[in-house]
DNA sequence: TCAGTCGACGGGAACGATAACATCAGCCCC
DNA sequence: GGGGCTGATGTTATCGTTCCCGTCGACTGA
């Protein structure tokens, strides 16, 4: 910066100026500092800037997988609501693990980030006192926690599996099974099942029908598998629940592969509402948990709690939406 | 860090040494102060860190988009081999738009990362300009460019696609159509496309029956709509090649619509070996890249050009594999 | 004409760590 | 017993910006 404001023959403190839009430089200067600066090759530092100035522009956000197109939704929504208000994203993945997510909490409060945005609302103890010392916004999505850390934009997990429950008892199915994670590492997964068994007894039906299909996330293999064991062990079983479209499409797979009609002999239903559910044959009934919408939101509170730094807790409830398709009749 | 130094009873120096784990310091010190931090509340500074030391810990990566499986795939192994080393990925998404990318390495590089890994081999004169004056290993990945940056870890997209054309010459077939973006917007499709016209020449075969489904990138939707209309417009094709798995599902589903026979009828190809290729039923003829290993192989370039910083650029060349699936008979 | 205002710009200190060098006690070994 | 060595710690200056305050000339309006 130095030299550049030689080549320009102004002070550093101007280049400073002209390189941020907002202060008093005149037109003729900016532009003579822009120059110079292509000319030289000169790239602002902002690692300099931030120390000094105390803004980072980063927002910190942490997802369970990098490889899941719902969190990724999440992620580009953020991205596409934050860009405008200078603010960048600062990445990490959990790999569905709370011990992990501690980890990279820490890892991502030492660069200081503006507001950090996390994915669910289960934490260890020590990561919730990280982000609680913080003292930047903290967003928990996709989830509603009854103990919230800060601000929330999320749904109930639960509820949103009970809609597809109560949408298949209302076309006469009371035979239904669920097919998910079998730990409690996905705890997105885990409130799915349990909304699943509360719906069931809320219709007081029966809610053993439970498949668990290996360590979460599972994918279309896995629902696959499960769907197999699921024929197998209770072939009478009218209609299936799966934990996320993928292992949805994988149950439906496997019946296609063994002959079984979807939804004649069984009807299946996933969750998230991935390409995958709309594109297929039958197209699956599934929910839309509006992942692009969560990330707009968790912007908007964001770009909220900085502009007011005392805004009490918001949250902002997502209504996700059942989309019944022909897997299901 | 001045408050935890004081609280220990010991220097500044003395902390920072603690909470890094080469320097010489007493493991009782090193415990205390962490005992110190912790209970204080204490968070590291990196931004501080970086300013003196010179060294941020990042690793910029630039990808197309963050929500598909194959780039995900590569951001995974990139981040796995990095973490070992003390490096974090800081990620942004071009939006398969070079001037989007020109922009973003700029905001990039003003973090000052300690390398740069890029997705593709095509960008603009200034973009070029920004990775070469940044004095960073670059990587450009998923591609081999004729005129390199620096580092180089892909595959060759035409080949790739020129093996598919090659298994389904093998199985008789010779008329065959390719489904892809219209524009140049997406290279790596381009490339693809144009290799499928490279090799239907070299076998003397017919190479214009192209369907073009839309801007890039094109999801399973476009993929069935483009299948659609080659139905319709071009009913004797005998296979289809279409530039990813995501557009061939899509047309395999729309063949399953009109009631058209997989493979009896038309064979489909895809590209990248997403889960979804070998899930579904026929299973997909696809090509992987082997994303995880760019990702892996990348960082392994990454470690090997910081540690000797007058390492000549290196040209690591995966071997896409053809997997040949029911699909394609 | 002159006080008051405003826009453009400069000087010096500071943000919170760490590199580089200095210090110092304890130990070893001839 | 003294020189040399090693491990643990302290002191000073510094990384490249920006904050805070100040200066200076031009313009305005009575």
């Amino acid at each position: 910066m130095q030299d550049v404001a030689r080549a320009v023959g102004v002070s550093p403190m101007t280049v400073s100026r002209a390189f941020r839009n907002d202060a008093s430089v005149s037109d003729k200067t900016r532009e003579a500092v822009r120059q110079a600066a292509e000319a030289m090759g000169y790239v602002f530092d902002s690692t300099a800037s931030t120390l000094r100035s105390q803004r980072t522009g980063f927002v910190a956000v942490t997802i369970p997988s990098i490889n899941n197109a719902n969190f990724a939704e999440t992620v580009r929504g953020l991205s596409e609501a934050l860009k405008p208000q200078g603010l960048q994203i600062l990445l990490g993945t959990t790999d569905y693990d709370i011990q992990n997510e501690e980890e990279l909490i820490e890892q991502l409060l030492r660069r200081r980030p503006e507001a950090i945005v996390v994915t669910g609302g289960k934490h260890t103890e020590r990561a919730r006192r990280l982000l609680e010392n913080a003292a930047i916004p903290v967003i928990e999505t996709w989830d509603l926690p009854e103990r919230p850390l800060g601000h929330v934009v999320g749904f109930s997990n639960a509820a949103a599996v009970g809609m597809t429950v109560d949408h298949l008892v209302a076309h006469g199915a009371t035979r239904i099974a669920f097919i998910g994670g079998d730990a409690d590492r996905d705890t997105r997964g885990t409130d799915r099942r349990l909304g699943f068994i509360a719906a069931m007894q809320r219709h007081g039906l029966d809610a053993t029908r439970l498949i668990a299909a290996g360590a979460p996330p599972i994918s279309m293999r896995e629902g696959a598998r499960a769907m197999a064991r699921l024929l197998e062990t209770l072939p009478d079983t009218q209609a299936v629940i799966c934990v996320s479209d993928l292992s949805a499409f994988g149950a439906l797979s496997e019946c296609q592969r063994r002959g079984v009609a979807v939804p004649g002999q069984i009807a299946i239903a996933g969750f998230g509402d991935y390409e995958i559910a709309g594109t297929c044959v039958p197209a699956l009934t599934t929910v839309n948990p509006f992942p692009h919408e969560i990330g707009r939101k968790a912007a908007e509170v964001i770009a909220a709690a900085l502009a007011s730094p005392g805004l009490p807790p918001q949250r902002a409830a997502i209504s996700p939406g059942l989309i019944a398709r022909d897997s299901t009749g």
